[in-house]
DNA sequence: TGTAATTCCTCTAGTCACTAGAGGTTCAAG
DNA sequence: CTTGAACCTCTAGTGACTAGAGGAATTACA
């Protein structure tokens, strides 16, 4: 039996996340000693320690849930947990896709005002114009 | 001068974001109709623009604000401008580093389970245990 | 000029995934 | 048996919006 601070330092998670985790519903409610405290088995510990790594890939809690209430599925229950990695990879590479975009467009307004202060800040002026960016971001949801 | 709704075409943001923008202090208080809408001239078009652009380079408003403030500064002033960009440089390219990894072990994750659904999900199974991750993510503030 | 559709207004509350703090209780070590 | 760390509940705050209610103004067209 664990106490909720030794939990937190096991998996990784802060205790008021624990608790906030119990609130949601993805952790069931612990044991009690006689003094209203928390006591988790080892059960418990799995379980968190799968929140934190769904988490740690991305995954929002509502999929994690829904992963969780896969446990120990079978033949097609197993397709949708299939169906949410597949799901997280795409948003991933798309993800990543954007942020180097962006890494190419702020390299370039950092750099442009290396050096010199006399004109018209680049950082401030590529800001403000949208038509000067290199990898178009304009249509966006 | 532009209706809200003719803002929120042009530059992409929503109408209730362009509010919420004002609420925040990042627009000013635009003029009024007779029958109290909101009439922007084209200062406020370039600033929501600014806007605009910075939130999707990642910049939180926090920042944009105080690129704004800097606008027509001179001298010291703009080095706080590429500190800022800089800044959100180094975060993004952080960024971009963890999600890849992410990326390697979603991949595997999906791979390994593809075909036979005989065995215990490898999708169920590599979530549950933290120890079969390849890139290690065990150690996050 | 009338009316109907569209756009606009304010306000409150909800989202996600936590985090912080107040004010108080219980536990473990010495 | 005392002290200090860890625990408890509860409320409220974060960032950056988004949704919806309920109503007023504007615009387009007949």
């Amino acid at each position: 039996m664990h106490s909720i601070g030794e939990l937190s330092r096991r998996t990784g998670v802060k205790v008021p996340t624990i608790r906030f985790y119990e609130d949601k519903g993805l952790l069931p409610k612990p044991h009690r000693t006689a003094g209203n405290q928390r006591r988790y088995d080892d059960g418990a510990l799995n379980r968190l320690q799968f929140i934190r790594h769904g988490r740690d890939l991305g995954l929002p809690l509502t999929d994690i849930e829904a992963l969780l209430s896969l446990e120990g599925a079978q033949g097609p229950d197993l397709d949708r947990a299939h169906e949410i990695a597949e799901r997280q990879l795409i948003d991933l590479r798309q993800r990543i896709v954007q942020l180097r975009r962006l890494e190419v467009e702020l390299t370039r307004i950092s750099a442009d005002c290396d050096g010199t202060h006399d004109h018209v800040c680049a950082v401030l002026h590529a800001f403000g114009n949208h038509n000067a960016c290199l990898g178009s971001h304009a249509a966006k949801s």
